[in-house]
DNA sequence: GACAGCGCTGCAACCCCTTGCATTAATTGC
DNA sequence: GCAATTAATGCAAGGGGTTGCAGCGCTGTC
């Protein structure tokens, strides 16, 4: 049985409430008895409890924070830096993934409810409605979604989609296909009418292809619908999908980017290492991981902050898009 | 503020044991009871608090997952596997990222007690005489590495090693390269021991070089080391060394398998995505998740088991080792 | 008619810790 | 030398739940 407060109370004889401001305010407590204490508490091997510390501060040092996806190397980045902006805080990071399941993300968050002092929402698959009314249960800070009253940390992305639709008109494509993400994305939905908002520019035509699994086989099987639109060049929901996507056209005896020009959205690490390398929206990640932290933590318990950011995103330009060929 | 046990035991007239039981032990409660106490905790908004409820009852229904490095592949589907597995019992998984340091690991597990039912430690980066100190603390499951008296599951990287290095010396490697991992990692420790124990059959020569970091970078930044060793072949601590490693190589020069034969371990999806598809010892880590939550959650609360799984590796041979040259 | 048994509910202790306030003893000021 | 501080500690009420036990009103049994 690990020792509790009280045997360390009996052991050093003094009341728990010394124990306790031994390691919570130990300014209180006279030196000599101070030492006498943690002499007794590490011969017991003695640790506080958080969750009963919790209980009545209210405050636990944790950080929930949900993401659609684990796998997806986007996310990483974006946890690091939380994780490391968090610590600064004194604050530790519990990571959680939803598996791209609404219902899973509901029930994350109401198990994270308490035992952190808020929860980052990053990608959210749930209705806009559902999410208000867990920001009720527990502080919320969303990450890539907007939500009236709510606050939140997103990227540029429809800017940045229209730059990459942009390079790829200047590159010649008139004929081009957008592959969107899931069902319940917000991003999704923003690259989707930013390109559609491009479209009216009238430089090109837009195929939309979707929705599909923001993943490398669902970049994968879209494939063949992409060839089959007859389109010269693809911008990609994001980089998993692309890579899928160069796979995919490449069985079926297509190159890229001689035949087929791809760019992709993130700038995940691994679209430097594809051949070609991966022409692709970078997203500044692992600042919105900060910010996303500093935001749930900037506001005391009583008022909460509804500030919403957006940060700025940028094409890189790699080998994967070129020219139309004529 | 949210509505406690309280308000909703006033609202609806019955005392507070009668609320508790009417979501923790239904069927003691009359059904005109119950459906009057549910109606009442809906319109407040009602949630038990988890934390309060594991106070008394000791169980959380969360388990901790502790991982060197969330970004690398390797992890994903252990988490993944972990995760469902988890559900399965009806406890969800909070995963925490260590960077690969081991005061981090240290602090992470002290978070962790009492707000989860358990912990599965995997690769850990700490002494075993720590590991021992805090399984003390909360109970432990240790992915990766064996300790005498605590439940681990490994997988049987040793013989996987063999088995890569045997298939390069059966392509005729005579020198042979083995690119270490990070120190304090027990995988790493078991590989180097058996690729030494290989090296006294006399069918190769064997050049150590580490420890290093074990990711892309670090592979990238050995591949000079590897150059000058003037080896035929290589087996790295795990795919993201080898793909970096690849990359090294290419960069001066050197063409994989033409020049180099390169090997990783683990076989992330990665590895077949890159040119050429890595040759690689595919770990079990969906097994091993699974495994590591059975037996965590296997033994009640008393005693705990101390069994020990060891999982099989397999070779998969692609494209990036082949004979060597003339 | 006394009593056991049953279904339901209330009572109160308890989980482990924090914290405002009261108490005590020692120090200071004048 | 006495009142007023000050420092150190104890007391007890919580924080939000759970749970063994007792008590209630009833029914059924012999």
């Amino acid at each position: 049985m690990p020792a509790t407060i009280r045997d360390v109370a009996q052991a050093s004889g003094v009341h728990i409430s010394t124990v306790s401001r031994t390691f919570s305010a130990p300014h209180l407590v006279n030196a000599e008895t101070r030492s006498r204490v943690q002499a007794c508490a590490e011969q017991l091997g003695y640790r506080p409890n958080r969750a009963a510390r919790a209980l009545i501060t209210g405050r636990t040092y944790n950080i929930g924070l949900i993401v659609a996806d684990i796998a997806n190397p986007f996310f990483p980045p974006l946890i690091k830096a939380a994780e490391s902006q968090a610590r600064r805080h004194d604050h530790h990071i519990f990571v959680a993934d939803t598996n791209e399941d609404a219902l899973v993300e509901e029930d994350l968050v109401r198990a994270m409810a308490k035992q952190v002092d808020g929860v980052l929402l990053c990608s959210p698959r749930m209705s806009n409605s559902l999410i208000e009314q867990l920001s009720r249960e527990v502080p919320l800070v969303v990450v890539n979604r907007r939500i009236v009253g709510l606050p939140a940390v997103v990227m540029d992305v429809a800017h940045g989609a229209q730059v990459a639709l942009g390079h790829l008109a200047g590159l010649g494509h008139r004929r081009i296909a957008l592959v969107t993400g899931p069902r319940g994305s917000w991003t999704s939905r923003e690259i989707r009418r930013a390109a559609q908002h491009s479209e009216r520019s009238g430089r090109f035509e837009l195929t939309v292809l979707g929705p599909n699994p923001p993943t490398v086989e669902g970049g994968q099987a879209v494939a063949e619908l992409v060839q089959r639109a007859g389109v010269t060049a693809v911008l990609a929901y994001n980089d998993l999908m692309a890579i899928g996507l160069m796979e995919g056209l490449n069985a079926l005896g297509l190159r890229v980017p001689e035949d087929v020009s791809v760019a992709g959205i993130d700038d995940i690490a691994l679209s430097r290492l594809t051949r070609p390398k991966l022409t692709t929206v970078a997203n500044p990640t692992a600042a919105a991981g900060r910010a996303a932290v500093d935001m749930l933590l900037a506001h005391g318990d009583d008022r909460r902050t509804t500030a919403q950011v957006s940060l700025h995103t940028e094409l890189i330009i790699r080998d994967s898009t070129g020219p139309v060929s004529a």
